[in-house]
DNA sequence: CATGAATGAGCATTCATTCAT
DNA sequence: TATGAATGAATGCTCATTCAT
């Protein structure tokens, strides 16, 4: 079982400069975004108090207010490390890859391995905090929307050199393969069951390709 | 743009006719419902207070709790209440229908219609009630299982006369399909934009029915 | 094991007069009574609403209102007309008894035994009704007074005769005897224990008689 | 006129030496405290609310949750150190009495006095917290079986060295004791009468020694 | 870098009680 | 004789958050 890791993304500098290279969080603030990954395992943010977040860290709560704006704050900032991170990787992983169908089924294996990895990543992002109207003016939903945009393109570089159907808005297109992982993993995730990247990529894939429909043919 | 209805349910008929009959809901209960619903309209579940809901029904607290468990069992039973109705009218949406790709097609729309013109129904289905365990144990998920049941026997049924192909699972099928139809409206839903029932239905089964690649000649 | 009866007292006339006669309660009336003893066996006064009483009376909480005064109003009530049918009973005991020291064995052993076959009715006198001011202003109150001051005549005469030293003041005999008995009776109704009316009262009236020092001979 | 001390129980020494020393209380926790004892000297329990209590302290409601579990172990809490406090000084004042007579005595007058000079300590623990069920799983109680368990052991000592009659159970004659002094208090503190330790404890000895009936030449 | 102490505002829920029918 | 419908008022408790040290 993919134990989701709780090691606090160490922050690379956000922007270097010259001097003091990137300095590493507190142990304080580590602490607390552990313990708060930790308790987004087990219940749903709302759910979390600040009390029991300082408690689990071992810190008290007013340091939770040094290092992030507010609770939510902390929602969002734990959100954006794991995403940034995830981007990174996912850009090295389409790195060299060949025709929109190879780019999409790698992408859908990526999605679906983070989701699979880290669970609690995977259970904010859907059940927390795409609710919420200010995540729509988040930097995450901005990193969210640059990933979006990616897959965007590449059904467009698909359409245009023929290898995917022009009579089906791509935007559409684009839709049913979030919906569908989600949908997938969302059963998953919330029932704790496995999920299976490589299954579940090789499935949803040949459905996605080539539709409902037998060969005809 | 599609207005939710904030009528309630008028279970049974509130006329008596022959003996005891089920007796209409007291008004009361009929005021506190349609609040509530009006209110999930503008904002999510936990930040609706009772105090709101009373106001707004024009009634007491006091009168929620007589007529419902609590505020959750009030979500719940408002719910259930929706979901009974659209359950009754899918049921006689299909009849008639022949083949399964008709069928689900037909699913689909109603699918997405239920959700075009009750938004709140939408909402409260994937933002507020599925995030929470207790909803996997309630009564609403029982008619949810019944309704996703009824679309595995559909694609089951295609399976075997030869219109849906059979290298892929049923359930991821369903998975698909159900992931399509909701990632789709909940972008809908969120940014309040149009949702049109026809066309989605139609770019929809385009899509999944034949898959994202061009006609292979 | 003595089961307390739940079986509402009959009210006999409280005070005749030639006409109707001694008209019963009527049923709800008793349903309600005997719900509330029924739910006080259970569970303290304050921890019953009115709503349990109601539902397990099989009669709609507004009925109470027409019998009682309020809550309060129905023990106290209940309490009355229990104890008021003690209070004949015991006087009947008394009659015919001789001497002061077999006066108050007599009067150890009926208030044991009220307490062993009733202990709902121990509970409340000392539990609930005793701790509230406004006991001391009830009838009940009245009725308990009166009990209280038999048992001091039958000292004072004790007194009189000889039969019990003059150096202790008599009431503080009184309340000794009281304290006893109901200090013995409480760790039973609490414990839900056995009590033996009989071998209490033996061992109570060896001690209370003679004291705690050995036969000085 | 004794009037209850209201000051709180400064648990350990405030002022440090050597390490770390067990810290006083915080001044909000010993406000509380306070307040709420000198409401329980005005009403009972359950009439009081936290409201109030914060109120009367300076304080707000929230800081009664931060030092206690909740209104009820607010009520065990300050019970709990009184009861500490009042059994070290029993203790110290049995040391060096001969006899077990004389230590009843002794334990009488100590009882007595406690009541006499905090009335709210009486009333709470024979009008609020006994009638409870989960007083009877405290700490607290397991402090008063403690003291209890003490004058079991005197009585014993007695009926071995010929000092008390050996015909009556031990336990009978505990509860006698127990049962005399409670009642005997009770009136007093629930009618705020007079409650002289002195004059109390050698009538009660009187009687409890040698009985109800007069010397036997 | 971190904490102890304290707060302010909210909020679900309970319950006895009333009254027209 | 009894009920269905509704209420008013209270109350315990939670929680995110602040700030001096």
């Amino acid at each position: 079982m993919a134990r989701t890791k709780t090691v606090s993304v160490e922050q690379g500098k956000s922007s270097s400069e010259g001097s003091t290279r990137e300095r590493p969080f507190p142990p304080g603030r580590i602490k607390i975004a552990n313990a708060f990954i930790a308790l987004l395992e087990q219940k749903e943010f709302s759910a979390i108090t600040t009390a029991e977040i300082a408690k689990k860290a071992g810190v008290t709560e007013a340091l939770i207010y040094k290092y992030f704006e507010d609770k939510r704050g902390l929602l969002h900032q734990v959100l954006k490390e794991y995403l940034e991170q995830y981007l990174v990787q996912f850009e090295r992983d389409l790195k060299g890859i060949k025709g929109a169908l190879n780019k999409i089924r790698k992408l859908i294996w990526g999605h679906i391995s983070v989701y699979s990895a880290n669970r609690v990543f995977a259970k904010i992002l859907f059940l927390e905090v795409r609710n919420h109207l200010d995540y729509y003016s988040s930097d995450t939903y901005q990193l969210i929307r640059a990933y979006s945009k990616i897959l965007l393109e590449i059904i467009d570089e698909g359409v245009s050199n023929g290898e995917i159907r022009s009579d089906v808005p791509p935007k559409l297109i684009r839709q049913v393969i979030f919906g569908s992982i989600e949908h997938v993993c969302l059963t998953g995730v919330i029932f704790k069951g496995e999920i299976s990247p490589d299954d579940l990529t090789e499935d949803l894939c040949k459905f996605i390709f080539r539709g409902i429909e037998p060969v005809r043919e």
